[in-house]
DNA sequence: ATTCTCACA
DNA sequence: TGTGAGGA
């Protein structure tokens, strides 16, 4: 039969079928007199093939071998369907970075500013789990200079060696890094400047060290233990009694900073990041409740690393 | 009516 | 991975 039937049969257009034929997924006679096809009822039923293989966005080359081999046909599904899958992700992840930029577009309409904060996005997905915490960290340390920011770093580190394997906490992972990425660098109030200044390299290695330690017992269950009775806590809290209640009358007016640069809900993704963190909180609530302490204005030492 | 070639998206 | 134009 001539094209104008086939086309009718297996409603594809002309171009198609010679298309399909040029890349010789079908070899149809060629009448030497006027250089018409003459299609078989085989080329007809390759058509078909071909016609619904292609409705299932299965490539012409795939399809190709498929024909050829027909044992093969398991192995290019598959193969297909992988390439689905993986496709879904990459747009999950397009739509994820696009959604987290609009969310943070409030503050500019600068066209440069606003791709350099999408690239940032999709670069920070492609981190691994190791240059997802350097990346935090100097992002800390950038929005919390100096002392204070290793301070920041020694509190929050245990939290940021989470595996970032779900969509909710791709998003969370987004929005913090796009909250990070807008906030400014803080101005420390004059008093705190002064306070630090005290401080040796020394000094600030071992609250770090301290801090970094009492943080990683409230992540562990032995939290109950060394933590649950007031005398432990208390002595505890002499260690860096000196530095928290100083530390404690400035948080807030670095807290109204990140507020002010709408950076203030880095603990929200965090919670949502990292589970640790959330045993943290949880460890640090039940804790509160069972020693009856307050906070609220006055302070205390558990809350003031807790930006 | 069909094929071919080229430019184009 | 096709489509459309235009000539043969």
């Amino acid at each position: 039969m001539k094209i104008s039937e086939v086309m009718k049969i297996t409603k594809l257009t002309k171009k198609a079928i010679n298309y399909y034929e040029e890349e010789g997924l079908i070899k149809p006679d060629i009448n030497s007199n006027n250089n018409y096809r003459e299609y078989s009822q085989n080329d007809v039923d390759k058509l078909i093939q071909i016609s619904t293989l292609r409705q299932l966005d299965v490539p012409v080359v795939e399809i190709k071998h498929i024909i050829s081999h027909p044992d093969l046909i398991r192995d290019k599904l598959e193969q297909h369907l992988k390439r689905l899958n993986d496709e879904e992700k990459r747009i999950e992840m397009i739509r994820n970075v696009i959604k987290t930029c609009l969310d943070g577009l409030n503050r500019t309409s600068d066209i440069t500013e606003l791709t350099k904060n999408m690239m940032t996005l999709k670069e920070s997905l492609e981190m691994d789990d190791r240059a997802r915490e350097g990346f935090i960290k100097r992002q800390l340390l950038r929005v919390f200079p100096g002392d204070f920011g290793k301070l920041m770093v020694a509190a929050y580190g245990p939290f940021l060696n989470e595996v970032v394997d779900t969509p909710e906490k791709e998003k969370a992972w987004l929005n913090l890094v796009n909250c990070l990425d807008k906030a400014d660098s803080i101005n420390y109030p004059q008093e705190m400047g002064e306070m630090y200044e005290k401080y040796t390299n020394e000094d600030i290695e071992k609250m770090s060290m301290i801090i970094n330690k009492i943080v990683e017992e409230w992540i562990s269950d032995r939290v109950e233990k060394s933590y649950m009775d007031r005398e432990t806590f208390l002595k505890k809290l002499d260690v860096i009694e000196p530095l928290h209640k100083k530390v404690f009358n400035m948080v807030k007016n670095i807290k109204e900073q990140l507020k002010n640069s709408g950076s203030d809900k880095i603990n929200e993704y965090l919670s949502i990041l990292s589970s640790d963190y959330r045993k943290y909180k949880n460890n640090l609530e039940k804790f509160q409740k069972s020693l009856g302490i307050n906070l609220d204005e006055n302070g205390n030492i558990i809350t003031n690393l807790d930006i």
